[in-house]
DNA sequence: CTCTATGTTAACAAATTGTTAATTGTTTTA
DNA sequence: TAAAACAATTAACAATTTGTTAACATAGAG
């Protein structure tokens, strides 16, 4: 199943948000949308949009205002706002950036352009929240914390042991050859067979013997 | 002292970097200058700019393209690259942000809107990384008020100490090499290793000793 | 049953980090 | 501005952890 990312539109003028709301519709974002700065904060509140698209030129709360109340909301102080400004405005481009804009797009709005723009903003979102985390039955293990949770604890395993066990685990039920092994955590160093063997063995001795499955003549691998 | 932003200007043609270059420096940035795609890895790999122009049309290895490999080196990953594009290419504005542009501007180039974008950008960046403060259990630490709270007692960290501490805390619980901590603290300056053990100790010393852990062969972490 | 790949153990080597104290540089204070 | 206080760095060495290997044991395929 795919994400469907969620976008709530802002902007005061009705005819906008037909045109957007059918536009980002159809590339298959789910769509909610707000016709002035209050109600676009109950619906940020509600749903946990994943991109929120302001126009700056509103009446009673303008977009750059709206922006810096969103901010103050913790759910949403992380997601992306985009702009949508009158054509070369410099000073709605500073000031927007101040209140914690991710981007902005000047009107007349080219579809194109804008859904560009917001694959781009959310892709780089996306990126950032990438972890290096794996969670694989009674086992968690975070590359960037170098970190193992087995059983909701959590233990240590030294650098060879963790890396060796974080590689299996980047692919479960895979059978990993010697070769493979040698070459990702030694980088071909010269290293004898035993030497991964009793990796191994220390991993086993910590997480138990079930998880990493001996192939015999050809390798290992992590099974659950 | 104000800190001095670096660009990295990569264009064929010399008379647009002579152009740039010019109303840049008078801006008060640090100007570094490439004419090709190979040069500006270089450049980018040694001078770590805070902002890399780019221009998309270039012979051999074109911006996008160069912009990608810039990707590819990890730190350079996070830096901003705006792009100069020919007026209104659709296309290339999708490949450019795709292959992860931050901004565009299209020629020909006006030097009042190209510095108010590149204002924006460098403020966007600059704010993200001023999270001034941090709380974590017992520990909150300011970084503007350079301030360090353990256990509802205001304590004195050394300069190189407090902000060893505050890079830790940024992210708790990721490991930091002792190349990320010297890229940081210390600039690429060559210190010895020792000195950060130093540094880490004296820490310990006034926070105790579990919040800074040492992950052997990797690097430290902070965990609350 | 035999042969070979793998498991186990313990000893050792290597790598990494911790600690102390001395030295040098920098800032504050009288 | 000199003295004092503080901060940063390093060398030297200690302590600890990690990695590797040899030697031998064992299991399992054929």
């Amino acid at each position: 199943m795919i994400k469907k990312e969620k976008i709530l539109l802002v902007d005061d003028e009705k005819d906008i948000l037909e045109f957007l709301s059918y536009n980002l519709n159809k590339e298959g974002y789910k769509i909610f949308t707000a016709n002035n700065g209050e109600k676009a904060l109950r619906e940020a509140r509600e749903h946990h949009p994943d991109l929120i698209i302001l126009d700056v030129m509103m009446p009673e709360i303008d977009g750059i205002t709206t922006c810096e109340k969103l901010r103050l909301i913790p759910e949403i102080k992380d997601t992306l706002v985009l702009f949508l400004t009158a054509r070369s405005e410099d000073y709605s481009e500073l000031a927007g950036f101040n209140a914690g804009a991710d981007d902005y797009v000047t009107k007349p709005i080219k579809p194109k352009l804008l859904i560009s723009r917001i694959k781009a903003l959310l892709k780089r979102n996306k990126s950032k929240e990438a972890t290096s985390r794996i969670e694989l039955g009674d086992i968690s293990i975070d590359k960037e914390k170098h970190m193992l949770i087995y059983k909701n604890e959590e233990l240590h395993l030294a650098r060879k042991e963790f890396n060796l066990l974080y590689y299996l685990m980047t692919i479960p039920g895979k059978v990993f050859t010697r070769e493979d092994i040698i070459h990702k955590i030694w980088k071909d160093a010269v290293v004898v067979d035993r030497t991964i063997d009793v990796h191994v063995r220390k991993i086993r001795e910590k997480i138990g013997s079930h998880h990493i499955k001996t192939i015999k003549g050809v390798g290992y691998k992590f099974d659950i």
